[in-house]
DNA sequence: AGTTTGATGATACGCTTGTACCATAATGAA
DNA sequence: TTCATTATGGTACAAGCGTATCATCAAACT
């Protein structure tokens, strides 16, 4: 057998030279020659390795879906240890999903743009309409209902309101919010604020 | 002079085709051919009246907003018909604005995925930078605005919030919600749940 | 009545796209 | 060493795109 070399690596590679590369140039609009050519490999590789551009894309997304699952654990992580000494609440788990969200630096913004982008291609095409952007969302959303539900029984949050609503508000807004800094209607400080004054309202003893 | 025709008219024809076959092909996958088809003219005309893809793309996108704040105005005036006989009042013009945003019908769902898409498409195409989107979004948070201001001094709403905040909160849910309804993550009962809890927020005395 | 000019049709061109195909260097097992 | 198989490169192809060009029909003004 010959020469052997890690696959994963490599996909990860291109992946990543496709996100790259999409970012500012639109996801429909880049062409697996320049995700290439950004790789550094030849268009025969990105073949090789993904098949189809549709694989290629599925693939990608669901490594920015990742990336972004990541940093939003480190950001809970991080607002949790800046005041406390035990693990990560209701508060710090949600604020740091919300912020993640917000495309406050360059790595957030290109999350934010090419979710954006995903979402507009997976509307109307029908073979990335099983989108991971969908599933992932979804297990988001119910994270948040958990943690709202845990914060509930701890007393934190208002034994009134519906957890599952509140969490799909919560990342309706986080959502709205990150296409509203996008597109310059708004500025990230102003995005902070509005979502600080729903924690707040959610998390009436953490002021 | 020749046949004299009625431009605004055939801009407008070309223009609706231009919008239906993109919501459910894409926008960025709709070429002039397809929209000629489906205005049944010729590929010709279309680059008679509109010359350039990007200013057809352009002309279509105000068409479009341009509906959507008729449909707006026009359910404002519904909702207060409903109920009282005054002209329609902030709650009724910021509730009207919020649904029409909802994709709950064919129309609205029309708007919200083209909305998107273009949204997608200004964000890393140049050309389209400079998007009607954006500017009509901005004069649609200073409308909501100025109709919190308004309940504000008539005592309606609470003295303490800040308007500006508030409707770049409310438009950002707006938006969101869209986008997870269009995605499938939340059912049209529920987003409109989300706007009326906000809306109860807003309005006490109007519950 | 004639002619100028706006409105329309048909078609060709150059470019880019995704994909397929053919070739070959390299390497672990026999 | 030989061989079979993985990994890689180069290139060709058909289709689609936006745009430009050439040609024609019809009506309003002189």
């Amino acid at each position: 057998m010959p020469k052997r070399v890690d696959h994963a690596e490599r996909r990860r590679q291109i992946a990543d030279a496709l996100l790259r590369t999409a970012a500012t140039r639109g996801l429909h609009a880049t062409g697996m020659r320049e995700v290439a050519a950004a790789a550094g490999v030849s268009l025969r590789l990105v073949q090789y390795y993904f098949g189809t551009k549709e694989q290629l894309l599925l693939a990608a997304m669901q490594h920015l879906l990742a990336r972004f699952g990541e940093r939003a654990m480190a950001r809970a992580r991080l607002g949790q240890a800046g005041r406390s000494g035990g693990p990560a609440g209701p508060h710090d788990i949600i604020a740091a999903i919300l912020t993640e969200a917000l495309p406050a630096d360059e790595e957030r913004r290109t999350f934010a743009i090419l979710s954006t982008a995903y979402l507009a291609l997976s509307l109307t095409d029908p073979a990335l309409a099983i989108a991971p952007l969908v599933k992932n969302t979804g297990s988001v959303i119910d994270v948040v209902a958990g943690q709202l539900r845990a914060a509930q029984h701890a007393g934190d949050t208002p034994a009134g309101l519906d957890p599952d609503l509140e969490a799909l508000g919560l990342l309706a807004i986080a959502a709205g919010l990150s296409t509203s800094v996008l597109s310059g209607n708004s500025s990230v400080d102003q995005a902070q604020a509005v979502i600080d004054y729903q924690l707040d309202r959610l998390f009436p003893a953490s002021r």
